[in-house]
DNA sequence: GTTCCACGCGTTTTT
DNA sequence: CGCGTGGAAC
């Protein structure tokens, strides 16, 4: 913070030198004062507080540019650690243009691309197959349900998911099966079967995710050569998101970097939304103290959003405690304010941001800058719809990728026999697959063999009698002919004849339906094609550690790790649709956040977990500061959910946000407190109006009379109770029970003797109860 | 081996 | 309501 000499461009000062201050490299033109002090940091453990829209890739990828041109450290000694692989590639995409040289000693990859590359160099060492295979989650769950019935247990006690599940939080917390206590007896069968599942994974030489990383800390861990290697040659370690990392990729960085050392992390404990697949913010704290972190830089100026986005996305973030403590500001002015609208139904909702959508093209705006958030994908379908009959292009993120889709998980079944035939899992996938008569019977009896002598499917086909056995052992045949035909063979080369031999292409040829899957296995030729092994694997500056592995094991590896792209045909400009946690990381001119009531965001489910509803809070922080120029929040009094009509409270978080930055565009009714409003509203008075068609929905509002139109200024604890139930029962209603006492409906739905309400109990918490059950009585 | 229906389930997701 | 799974029937 301390810097005061903007970005000259003094071209007199030294390139070498190591000061903190400007040095005057071209590198940190334009950079504010903290962002240039965090770029050129000397080489000590540093925490970068970056907030939304604050430069943190800039700053990452700049102080990587900086200390390579600098002469500090050359390529090898970087190691970069991003989550997925897009973040990967756009540093590797910014460096390039930053810096000419070879970008390829670097390590700079995901989490699990690192592993994977040290574990291929170290296989031995890790007591893997040189071979090893990269199971993804579809082909994790499919050994798990392979043990299972190997094991004769029954799933609907253990249900695979519920396993998998299991299995991997234990792995992000850097546990093996003996290492998790069983002393009260309720995980010792998922323990048992945790520890099955790793047998038959290391049978099998296959790793799943988190086995790359447990695997990686276990072998860094245990080899003190190996470690001191890593540590002597990665003088400066930097991780991106840090907020996201997991207390196993935590040890990783424990392990590699050096104390004292140069290591950089940067991370906004406020956008940590990932808690639910073991994310642990505090992993934030434990850096500081445990690194003994020597510069704690926190970046809070925004480039942005306008100001009225940013202070009601500070206030509404504020409300969580043990915050590191950052806030954001802009130069930019306050801007517009965020646009409220409040509907009586999801398609009116839909209907209206259409036609604001439909204004905003009309004014110019692309539509690719504009993006329609939602907490979770189900409430896609209305606005897709909408959209739709709008004629308005639209692009849905999310569903499945292309590595993902099962034609090409079978094609890569294929090729990863060919790379290790006893990889039962690719085995049982395509043995059968185009059918060639190898019914679920004979595959039993081939199990059983193969567990009777503890080898692979593979290795059991020759003690198969009968029918069965000469069937199995074609197919067994058609593999190593496969192998055989294809040595010597481009990667490209090999898969057309693996694409051949195995009939997959014909068969799909032969399907009604089978088009687009024959043009996705011409799409796997092509990627074979343009595969770069270098790319992947090389590491040209240290060829002594790096062990020999096929093309073919390495593209196998890049289809695990990197699913490809989710989302529908680029090139069209198109408004975007997603998920709040997909947009993480991505800012858009408009943005429309919708569906912001009570059970919906903040979700029911998430009331309950311990912390859940700051993790809300910090999703819906996301979404805010994803806008530059315009946010709309939108909700809905009733929504159709599971098939039934859900009648939803206005999400808390509104009333977390300061009334001067908002602007209502809903026709509203003032409600002076909670009892008053069963004497409110009603259908009538405002159902003529929700139905008005879609173009008379304008900024000015409905007309309402109790409200004084559009724009009108709340109160903040309104609550608009139109929407009725057939109970007699309204959502905001004050209740008592007789055993859990006051309480507030905050969620209707179901009829008849189906019909039940959400009752958030100020003693007890938020319940769900029967209304024909429940004796409530109102107060 | 394929097709069809009944059933169950239903945050968020990368690697 | 809409999807995926799984079992049964053709």
């Amino acid at each position: 913070m301390s810097s005061n000499s903007l970005s000259s461009f003094s071209t007199s000062s030294d390139p070498q030198s190591r000061s903190t201050s400007a040095s005057g490299s071209p590198l940190l033109a334009g950079l504010n004062p903290p962002q240039q002090e965090a770029v050129t940091l000397p080489p000590e453990p540093a925490l970068i507080l970056a907030g939304a829209g604050s430069g943190k890739t800039r700053v990452l990828t700049t102080r990587i540019a900086w200390l390579v041109s600098t002469g500090q450290v050359s390529p090898m000694g970087i190691l970069a650690v991003t989550f997925t692989n897009k973040a990967a590639r756009e540093m590797l995409a910014r460096l390039g243009a930053m810096i000419s040289v070879n970008l390829k000693g670097m390590w700079i990859g995901t989490f699990h691309g690192l592993c994977n590359r040290f574990l291929r160099a170290h296989h031995r060492d890790a007591a893997l197959p040189a071979t090893f295979q990269i199971l993804d989650s579809q082909d994790q769950l499919s050994a798990i349900k392979r043990l299972l019935k190997a094991l004769g247990v029954d799933d609907e006690k253990y249900p695979p998911k519920q396993l998998q599940f299991f299995i991997n939080s234990a792995k992000e917390q850097g546990l093996r099966a003996g290492d998790i206590d069983d002393s009260d007896g309720y995980n010792r069968r998922h323990i048992e079967l945790y520890q099955a599942y790793d047998d038959q994974c290391q049978r099998e030489g296959v790793v799943d995710f988190g086995e790359l990383m447990l695997r990686s800390v276990e072998l860094l861990g245990r080899s003190d050569a190996i470690r001191e290697h890593y540590r002597a040659r990665f003088s400066h370690v930097l991780i991106d998101e840090f907020q996201d990392t997991n207390p196993l990729q935590y040890q990783w960085l424990k392990l590699l970097g050096s104390p004292g050392g140069g290591i950089f992390a940067v991370g906004d404990d406020d956008q940590s939304i990932y808690a639910f697949r073991g994310a642990d913010v505090a992993n934030m704290h434990r850096f500081e103290s445990e690194f003994g972190v020597k510069h704690l830089i926190k970046l809070e100026q925004n480039y942005r959003s306008h100001g009225n986005i940013l202070d009601a996305a500070n206030a509404l973030i504020s409300n969580n405690a043990g915050r590191l403590g950052k806030n954001l500001w802009t130069e930019a002015g306050a801007g517009e304010p965020i646009r409220v609208m409040e509907t009586s139904s999801d398609l009116l909702e839909a209907q209206w941001v259409v036609e604001e959508i439909k204004g905003l093209i009309a004014d110019g705006q692309l539509r690719s800058d504009m993006a329609i958030l939602y907490r979770s994908n189900a409430q896609s379908r209305v606005i897709e719809q909408t959209l739709f009959h709008a004629g308005i292009p639209y692009r849905v993120f999310g569903g499945l990728r292309f590595f993902e889709r099962a034609e090409v998980k079978h094609a890569l079944a294929y090729l990863r026999l060919m790379e290790n035939p006893h990889e039962d899992t690719a085995f049982s996938r395509v043995v059968n697959f185009p059918a060639r008569g190898i019914g679920a019977r004979s595959i039993e009896q081939l199990a059983d063999l193969a567990k009777q002598q503890g080898s692979s499917l593979y290795s059991a086909s020759g003690l198969l009698d009968g029918k069965a056995g000469t069937s199995v052992r074609g197919f067994v045949q058609m593999i190593e002919s496969m192998r055989f035909e294809t040595q010597g063979l481009s990667l490209r080369e090999t898969v057309q004849v693996m694409l051949e031999r195995s009939g997959l292409v014909a068969h799909y040829q032969a399907e009604r339906e089978g088009q687009e899957r024959v043009e996705n296995l011409e799409e796997l030729v092509n990627a074979a094609a343009a595969f770069d092994y270098d790319a992947v694997v090389a590491d040209p500056d240290a060829p002594a550690e790096q062990a020999v592995m096929s093309a073919l094991s390495a593209f196998l590896s890049h289809a695990s790790l990197e699913a490809g792209d989710n989302q529908a045909a680029e090139g069209q400009d198109a408004v975007q649709l997603m998920t709040i946690h997909s947009a993480k990381g991505l800012e858009f001119h408009a943005v429309f956040l919708t569906g912001l009531e009570e059970g919906l965001f903040p979700h029911e489910n998430s009331m309950t977990e311990l912390n859940g509803l700051e993790e809300e809070r910090r999703l819906m922080y996301v979404a805010m500061t994803r806008a530059r120029r315009r946010l709309y929040l939108s909700m809905s009094q009733t929504r159709m959910l599971h098939g039934q009509t859900r009648y939803n409270m206005r999400s808390r978080f509104m009333e977390e946000l300061p009334e001067g930055n908002l602007k209502w565009l809903a026709p509203r009714v003032a409600a002076r407190s909670m009892s008053s409003m069963s004497a409110v509203g009603g259908l009538d008075d405002s159902e003529s109006n929700w139905r008005r068609p879609a173009g008379a929905w304008t900024r000015q509002g409905m007309g309402q009379s109790n409200t004084g139109g559009g724009g009108g200024q709340p109160s903040s604890l309104a609550w608009s109770g139109s929407a009725g139930h057939e109970s007699g029962y309204k959502v905001g209603e004050a209740v008592r029970h007789s055993r859990f006492g006051d309480g507030v409906i905050t969620a209707l739905e179901g009829s008849g003797n189906d019909a039940r309400a959400q009752i958030r109990f100020k003693r007890d918490g938020s319940k769900w109860l029967a209304l024909s059950v429940a004796k409530l009585e109102r107060v």
